[in-house]
DNA sequence: GCCGTTTTCGGCCCGACTGTTTTCAGTCG
């Protein structure tokens, strides 16, 4: 089992729990055993193995004893005998918007419910709504998160996907018969979310390649196998497809099989107006057409119709194929570009590493600086600070800085937007901060001009450094709440406010579509991981990938600039307007 | 189930909103 596994369980424990009203407290414990597990900076698994699990705070000695169990067996048997008292489809029903586990527990103890399916019968044929607590209201909204819920059936997010594009790509390098070895489709795009994932090899022994994809430990099940192609299935569900080349025709699949689909279109029109055909295995030319250069990688396919070679993320037929043949394609921002970050938790509000540890952990990824922005006081759910605690915490960040040698820690906070538009502090607080970022966690359900009115309130304050999270979605699980973006873009270029780009895979908010446009107004961008643990700073990954799908370059992100621009930059932002 | 400069029990995270009620339960952040 790994570390994710066993906080799953824990997840699933907690969830099972909950059905059962069980104490509240005993719940929160394995909610935050879960996270203390995912967010752990060493190996727990060996650890928890070897026994050697102790003084971790959140982390007792109940817990402690499963998670030995779990390392050591790979199973635990109080889940087993919770899990067997409920169906496994019952799980579904937590990502219903508007249910919890009393009205769940409720459904499948009067009506048997277990699963969305059943709860969308009993919606329907209208016994779900003569429960106690339920009432027509109640059967609307919860047919609407049914129906958003089926729209996004079988999507994934990005961060659910990548560990398994990490194993199956390392394994089939590992495979000697392996020459050329990439993931396309949308996941090489950069797209938010995936419905499965495309690999693609070449080989000169396709049926070995296959025969050895099918079998690894990662799949439960196989959909289909020949001789050059595969498909198999996750535990979780994920569609794994595997195509298998020569190694000629390898840039072509590569091209094909990363689309989009719009791309390709565009692409062979242009090779048709050459007397050429492309498709996923070569170009063949038409009689009396000029015979194309050689092709052996993805550049020079784009070479060959006169086009710079086009990013993966930007094959969305959005215009880069007219910026490819005039030069004018952007220089992407890269991973390797960023030089600090904004907005991340620490143990003062919901996060579960120190200001210490999450110091450390941005010098040992080679940044130069870190903000920290956790929550403010009216996000009470996630511990938010009051003034006080703002103020202790300032002088604590000061005081470490002191002792780092080209590293600084800014002091900011994610300062709440209340539902007027006015901040949770005032602004003598907001002075003494470094940096805010501003951002909306509660009256979601504002009519569009309103949310719109409020959002651009918090930004005309000249100490709302970032907007964070524009919309709001949780993807694949809550949708944007109703704002006017480009009003929000044209208020930010106004006042010179950074949009962020919040890196969580849960969010990528702003959406990468709205990018050109905020670039256009002359709107800079700030990457941010919204990171709860140390292990949340990697979602930058994430990230980069977004802020890529949306043309930026290195220019328009500002935590690409080194420590000393940063500082005066975030300094300009107040005084351009105070 | 966790935690403790109050050490083996008694706290632990609060408030808004919604829809169902007719004073409150459930959900969400």
């Amino acid at each position: 089992m790994t570390a994710q596994d066993m906080a799953d369980v824990f997840h699933r424990i907690a969830l099972l729990l909950e059905l059962k009203g069980e104490n509240p407290f005993k719940i929160r414990a394995y909610k935050t055993g879960a996270e203390t597990v995912e967010g752990f900076a060493g190996d727990i698994v060996a650890l928890a193995a070897a026994n050697e699990l102790g003084g971790i705070k959140g982390i007792g000695e109940a817990l402690r004893d499963k998670l030995h169990e779990m390392a050591t067996t790979g199973k635990l048997e109080f889940y087993d005998k919770l899990k067997a008292e409920f169906p496994e489809s019952i799980f579904g029903l937590f990502d219903i918007s508007g249910l919890g586990p009393k009205k769940i527990a409720l459904l499948y103890k009067e009506l048997k419910v277990a699963g969305v399916a059943d709860l969308k019968r009993a919606c329907e044929s209208g016994e779900a709504g003569k429960l106690s607590g339920f009432g027509d209201k109640t059967v609307v909204k919860l047919l609407e998160s049914i129906a958003f819920h089926e729209q996004h059936a079988s999507e994934f997010r990005l961060g659910d996907v990548a560990p398994v594009v990490e194993q199956v790509l390392a394994a089939l390098r590992e495979n000697k018969q392996v020459g050329r070895v990439e993931v396309c489709g949308s996941y090489r795009r950069g797209k938010e979310t995936v419905h499965d994932l495309d690999f693609l090899v070449s080989s000169k022994h396709p049926q070995e390649v296959i025969d050895a994809f099918v079998e690894l430990p990662l799949f439960v099940h196989t959909i289909a196998k020949g001789g050059t192609k595969a498909s198999t299935r996750t535990k979780d569900g994920l569609q794994c497809d595997l195509r298998v080349v020569s190694n000629e025709e390898f840039p072509f699949a590569l091209t094909y099989f990363t689309g989009s689909k719009e791309h390709n279109v565009a692409l062979r029109q242009r090779c048709l107006a050459r007397g050429w055909s492309l498709n996923e295995y070569a170009i063949t030319t038409s009689e009396g057409a000029e015979p194309p250069p050689p092709v052996h990688d993805e550049r020079d396919l784009y070479r060959a119709l006169d086009m710079e070679f086009i990013e993966p993320e930007l094959r969305e037929n959005t215009g880069e194929l007219d910026a490819a043949l005039h030069n004018t394609l952007p220089r992407l921002v890269e991973l390797s570009n960023l030089r600090g970050t904004f907005h991340n938790h620490t143990t003062a509000s919901d996060g579960n590493a120190t200001l210490a540890q999450m110091a450390e952990a941005a010098q040992e990824l080679g940044l130069q600086y870190l903000g920290i922005a956790d929550h403010s006081k009216s996000s009470f759910q996630a511990n938010g600070l009051d003034a006080a605690r703002v103020r202790k915490q300032i002088a604590e960040i000061r005081a470490l800085n002191d002792d780092f040698d080209g590293f600084k820690l800014f002091a900011g906070n994610e300062v709440d937007i209340l539902k007027d538009g006015s901040l949770d502090f005032d602004d003598d607080l907001l002075a003494e901060l470094d940096y805010v970022v501003a951002s909306v966690h509660s009256v979601m359900n504002l009519p569009e001009a309103e949310m719109t009115k409020r959002i651009i309130k918090a930004i005309e304050n000249p100490y709302v450094t970032m907007l964070g999270h524009v919309t709001g979605r949780l993807l694949l699980q809550r949708p944007s709440y109703a704002v006017n973006i480009p009003a929000i873009i044209d208020a930010a270029a106004a006042t010179g406010t950074i949009i962020e780009l919040n890196a969580s895979p849960w969010r990528l908010d702003m959406d990468w579509r709205w990018w050109k446009l905020a670039k256009a107004k002359g709107v800079r961008t700030s990457i941010n991981p919204d990171a709860h643990s140390v292990h949340g700073l990697q979602d930058l990954f994430f990230g980069i990938r977004s802020a890529r799908k949306g043309w930026l370059e290195r220019g328009d992100v500002v935590n690409t600039l080194p420590l000393g621009k940063i500082e005066k930059l975030l300094q300009a932002k107040r005084e351009r307007l105070l």
